[in-house]
DNA sequence: ATAATATATTCGAAGGATCGAATATTCCGA
DNA sequence: TCGGAATATTCGATCCTTCGAATATATTAT
């Protein structure tokens, strides 16, 4: 496979690494939601949310549709929905591991102050 | 949903997020190979692809056994096959964006010199 | 023991990602 | 037209990632 396809897959992923993009593609899942609707109920800073929008549009896994003052995102394709529900089953399995996984990670978290 | 689950989730994407590590994924899939091996297919720096293999373990997408003088990895999951099968499908059913999309990306990679 | 092979780790430089603050844009109503 | 609401963009500081080079560790063969 040509390593062009691979960094298409990656910049994918790569879209979906952040955790404030994970809850917003959850939260779109199988509903369309305006970016203030999104700040809301994520209770982030507007730009903040905005910026995390801009790179989910970049690498076009929500389209958005602007109605009037608002813009309303959803999912461009259910093809995500179903990525994001094998995470969850794959976290459901490996519950056990991922809690020590988490642990580390607040550790590390805590850490460096983050 | 707690803010960790989302960390936890991303953190998985975020070790997905790598062309070399997506190239590492789909040679495992469905079969176990040393780190020579995947070196060799890859053709690239024995360190590098050791760098890799040790993001993909430290967030338990591959395991590894010993023997003797070598290190067979294998993937820890199916369901992260399941993934990179839907990401294909993915990537098919939008070829025609997705070309625009890595032309894009090739454009920016020759202007950056990368 | 020593050398050779296979793999892992550490280091530092370079580039990329993330954040809040500030600013810009776009649209609607008064 | 002006003001306000909703969203987007830019900027700079800080942190994270990636790479190759160098070095370390572990295992087997001599």
């Amino acid at each position: 496979m040509p390593d062009s396809l691979h960094r298409f897959k990656a910049d994918i992923f790569q879209a979906l690494a952040h955790p404030t993009r994970i809850a917003i593609m959850e939260l779109l899942e199988g509903r369309e939601l305006s970016a203030g609707e999104l700040m809301e109920k994520l209770g982030m800073e507007q730009a903040n949310i905005s910026q995390h929008l801009a790179v989910l549009r970049a690498k076009q896994l929500v389209v958005n549709r602007k109605a009037g003052n608002q813009v309303f995102y959803s999912m461009r394709d259910p093809i995500i929905s179903k990525v994001l529900a094998l995470m969850r089953r794959y976290f459901q399995k490996h519950l056990k591991d991922t809690m020590e996984l988490l642990d580390e990670m607040d550790d590390s978290v805590l850490r460096s102050g983050r």
